[in-house]
DNA sequence: GCAATATAATCGGAATATCCGATTGAATAT
DNA sequence: ATATTCAATCGGATATTCCGATTATATTGC
């Protein structure tokens, strides 16, 4: 069993397809077909059905496949653990969204560096589907987002409920009021978002949208205007006056994932990494609804 | 990456010896050298420090062992899992030590066969060091034994006490009537009894000394004779009043264990296995306890 | 210091495996 | 029928692996 076989019959069950696989792969279709032929041989039993419509599993196939992925994550691991400086003696990585990633990141490496100083740390950001490609091949331990795709060999763990409110630069006013509509900014908050927001101001006319939650931020810094945002994100404008909740309107929930695998590499590690989130997060949450609640 | 070289790096590991590890592998010594040399090159770094003395682990050397016996145990166990017929979904399989073996591995294999009839399942009965072995190399996921050794990455957990009595087919006797010590039979139960035995009976002289413990039974069974024994093994005899307990005697306990792997190829299913064994063990024991009761 | 010994590295050559590019073959849609 | 879309196969170039023998190196005993 060579590693390259393990990669090229899990891309073949992701395109279906050899001759996309091998493109993918940067090698000719003949070359993913004899790979996949002699993993057949070495274990006895064909792997895909081959079709005109491509590649489809077996149920031997589909036998091998969790472990191929577990195979793929392992190999992974074990390189960069191996790279590693020598003061370590294993790595642990996490992937946060970028809308959570400041607020999270820091806190948790010094959280893990005071209680494991001899893991080497990993952190990235990235949008949802960079973060669950990293999490499939093994680069990412845990991951931090929202709305994941549900994923074979993932566990998805609900771990922290944000609460959208309508913030306004304008002067205190109600939702009834309609005062805060002057230069609405819609933020992005996903797909969830979207709906409920859409069935709740049908006729909501934004005078821009923002993908990143910071863009925003700073438009209701520099103009009298409105955004959904979490509390913890104009925490400083809210001590100041500047932000205030506008009263009466509906407030959105969102729920953040952990993500990681079933089956780790060190699963005593990955625990750890996951408790050090949640106290974390903890704090975060604490601070935050101190601050909604001063606020109001 | 290849798994032979991670077999030849394991075995290296193992016999601390190229030499060595070529003739357990049947492979030249050469061939051991350019197997690890490759991988060294592919990692970038060095593997192990050779000198007179054979070859020793490098930091490095060190980070990928325990990766190296992961991706030893899950390709071991991609192969089994392919090769099973295709009514099954996933295999298990668990060892245990030969005195344990008739009481413990039907009803599991009944347990599990309810609880999951789409898990194939493979049961050894073999001493500890076989089963040790077998766990190792992934052959094995669960193994119940007496007195294991501690070994990185496999959890050892305590799930069985058992008690070791005094039984004779002498007419009822007490421990101080020393009737029952002609003609009696010392069961190896381990060298924790073995210590604790000689420390209470230091000058008992035993007509013969019994590895299985059957054979111990099936003696007393057609002699006046006596023996420590778990009262599970002679229960018939008991109902019947052929094998009566010494009265006063002391009783000598024993630990069984469960090992299993830190990093399981399939942790839900593996916890499941487990559960059964419990379940199992319960019931054997609560049989067990009744019977000690009425017989005192 | 000098063999004797034990250990791993290296080298040359044979065998084997891998990969590519082109072709073939099979199944399906038009 | 014909075109299209797949995967299998073949031939040849290249790369890798393996063995057997030799070499290099460090340790031990004398």
């Amino acid at each position: 069993m060579h590693i390259d076989q393990i990669r090229t019959f899990l891309e073949v069950v992701a395109t279906g397809n050899f001759n996309r696989a091998a493109e993918n792969l940067n090698v000719t279709q003949s070359t993913v077909s004899a790979r996949i032929r002699s993993l057949e041989e070495e274990l006895g039993r064909a792997l895909f059905e081959r079709g005109r419509n491509g590649a489809r599993l077996t149920a031997a196939g589909d036998r091998l496949l969790r472990h191929g992925h577990s195979m793929r994550r392992l190999w992974q691991r074990a390189r960069n653990d191996v790279a590693l400086p020598d003061a370590y003696d294993s790595s642990l990585s996490l992937g946060v969204t970028l809308s959570l990633w400041e607020e999270i990141e820091l806190p948790w490496v010094n959280w893990m560096h005071r209680e494991a100083p001899t893991v080497s740390l990993h952190v990235e950001a990235d949008y949802s589907p960079g973060l669950m490609r990293h999490l499939r091949d093994g680069i990412l331990d845990i991951a931090v987002m929202y709305e994941p795709l549900q994923m074979q060999e993932l566990v998805i763990e609900e771990f922290l409920r944000d609460e959208l409110i309508l913030f306004t630069t304008h002067p205190a006013c109600d939702v009834a009021d309609e005062i805060w509509r002057q230069d609405y900014v819609l933020v992005d908050w996903g797909e969830d978002f979207r709906y409920d927001h859409d069935s709740m101001y049908p006729d909501l006319v934004h005078s821009f949208s923002a993908g990143l939650s910071s863009v925003a931020v700073q438009y209701l810094e520099q103009n009298a205007a409105s955004a959904y945002l979490p509390a913890r994100l104009v925490m400083r404008q809210l001590k100041k006056g500047s932000v205030r909740p506008v009263r009466n309107a509906p407030v959105f929930e969102r729920t953040g994932c952990l993500i990681y695998s079933k089956s780790p590499a060190d699963g005593d590690l990955l625990h750890l990494g996951l408790e050090g989130l949640r106290s974390v997060t903890a704090e975060l949450e604490a601070q935050t609804a101190r601050l909604v609640e001063a606020a109001r």
